[in-house]
DNA sequence: TTTAGCACTCATCAACTTCGAGTGCCAAAT
DNA sequence: ATTTGGCACTCGAAGTTGATGAGTGCTAAA
């Protein structure tokens, strides 16, 4: 975008008064609080020619301006001033990241509360993605006469299982038989080439009748299937009622109403993954959405900023921050990389 | 309480009109909603003495009445008369939890959605409360070199697990033996007699290196010991926001902030058990605190109404309601109790 | 191109009014 | 001894008004 200086400064500036105070900025406020080297008639003709531009916009005649969308974009994409954590922060974020952890999703849950504290905002994390992954172990252990356990192990070492009914008069000896059959056959095998047909195929020589068998199968594949399902941490909703940006209880309700569907969110995250705008500048990487640039409702007045982490070479899932699209930027893309970055760090600690 | 019947029919009339109004009630309202054979002015006098009693108050000199605190109490324990759910909405509930049921806990999620759903309001379920059950397996599966998958199997067919980490060089065999061992000798003993002590003690014949098996009877331990962890399903928080009690964004705000602390819900609820003021009426059965009963923040103008569902002989949980204490609770309660029911049939019938 | 100046706009706030539902109390009626 | 009609009084809600002031666009001079 081809803004002269001084139109890039007044935009900035405008984005940092409003972002820290959330009033309409005018051209006197503008004077009084920056070192401008003209008057605020000029401020107030530059203003108007941002405003044609569509980057600022007035909420009435009579008041200052706010950044549109677009003014948020320019000033992500191009104004911005990288923000660099102090000490503290980077310890009290090390600090929830790290207290406790056992699994993955310990590592997960914990940076989403540290993202969420941190910020203010709400924060989110997904499990991996695990398309690309394999099957290294299929387990059944026998937990009461038609009950049993499937335990699915697949690369990176990632462990789902699922309860599920089978027959009940098969036997510790016909679960195992079957299971080491399955993962024998099938071992190394991309979860989405697992099909009920290459199942099936894989467990022919063991001697079991076929209805049984396909019992079985069936409820064995449906545990596979279901460790493909993403799982989502979500923090800090409760926060959003604090800002200003949300005293409307109305935008309030759409809101916290489009982030209590778990599934819509993680959707969203997904596309934009997709999408992969990605940002990169240092070593921060990260995504960014504003506002009306976001196709979920209620969440017209939020930012979306999420980011990548990795599980081993084949794993990434996402996480993220949803603010008010007026959020101090900079801060919040350091945090979410900073996260990011002790997030990477100890899950390769982890699988050491 | 020693009321007359007049006064009861009274503070009857005032709470029900209040809940379905949400307006202060006066004596003019009163007359016209309801078929009374007295005049306002009567009436005025019986609402002076209601509140002297403490059953109403008014939020100041010239508004009507509102039931107090202790006036709903006296209306949930005395003059509320039951209600009946039609076909429809019993079809509605039962629809939902028996929506795609693998586990008990896909029921407690799908009965919580119900009760959210069906009432409006927030609504939480319990897992099971585990002291007196005790383990009936205990299974160890190497995952990958370092890092192995405890299963513990209790009583009633619940199933927890934990991915743990053991010494690197730990063979798949020594951990079968090790898990074969404490499974063994702690078969059948309840959950809060297994320690650390006997833990290692059911273990001395194996011929592990102590401090190896230290490490991993310890994470043995921990494994056990957290499926002793409730979880809490909680559903529909963002719902409170519509309801006119709580447009102050304050009241909001405090509430959902509360209720995104799962810990201090369910350790809340856990005391309600305990302290059982259960009420029984017909086949319903459930506990009920209301408005300042409550000791936890931000809940001072809710109520709770929670109920007990089992799981075989053995094991029990909670199932509830958050609403706004301006609710109708005979309608809260038969919707609790209807899906109390159900959960309990579906139950049984999943473990049969 | 910049700036001072000026007329104009309009949200916000406080002061004031009106309105009406509600109250308490008293004296008359049952 | 209750009940009732009547009446003066209270006070929040909602509406009106006017002053304030931060902001604007425009114009004409620097």
């Amino acid at each position: 975008m081809g803004l002269d200086d001084r139109k890039k400064q007044v935009l900035q500036a405008i984005v940092d008064d409003y972002v820290s105070t959330y009033e309409p900025v005018g051209s006197k406020a503008l004077i009084e609080r920056h070192n401008f080297t003209v008057s605020s008639a000029t401020l107030r003709n530059e203003m108007a020619e941002l405003e044609r531009l569509g980057l600022i916009e007035k909420p009435h005649t009579s008041a200052g301006r706010i950044p549109s969308d677009k003014g948020y974009r320019e000033y992500v994409d191009s104004l911005m001033h990288p923000d660099i954590l102090t000490a503290s922060e980077q310890q009290e974020i090390s600090d929830r990241i790290t207290d406790s952890v056992h699994e993955v999703t310990d590592l997960l849950k914990n940076a989403t509360n540290a993202l969420s504290e941190s910020t203010g905002f709400v924060s989110l994390a997904m499990t991996p993605r695990l398309t690309g992954s394999f099957l290294t172990q299929l387990k059944m252990l026998m937990i009461e006469p038609g009950k049993a356990l499937v335990v699915v192990v697949l690369s990176a070492g990632v462990v789902k299982d699922k309860v599920v009914r089978i027959p009940n008069f098969l036997t510790n000896e016909q679960i195992m038989q079957i299971s080491s059959a399955v993962e024998k056959n099938l071992y190394g095998k991309p979860l989405d080439e697992i099909t009920l047909i290459t199942l099936a195929s894989s467990v022919k020589e063991a001697e079991i009748p076929e209805a049984l068998m396909n019992q079985v199968i069936y409820e064995a594949y449906v545990a596979i299937k279901q460790a493909d399902k993403l799982d989502v941490y979500l923090e800090g909703e409760h926060k959003m009622l604090s800002l200003p940006d949300f005293s409307e209880l109305g935008r309030a309700r759409d809101l916290l109403g489009t982030l209590s569907h778990d599934g819509m969110v993680a959707g969203y995250v997904n596309e934009i993954e997709k999408s992969s705008e990605v940002v990169r500048s240092g070593d921060d990487t990260y995504m960014i959405r504003i506002g009306q640039e976001i196709a979920l409702e209620g969440l017209e007045d939020c930012s979306f900023i999420t980011t990548t982490y990795n599980i081993g070479d084949t794993l990434s899932g996402n996480i993220g921050v949803i603010g008010p699209k007026r959020m101090d930027y900079s801060k919040v893309i350091s945090q979410v990389n900073f996260v990011r970055k002790k997030l990477n760090d100890e899950i390769k600690r982890l699988s050491e």
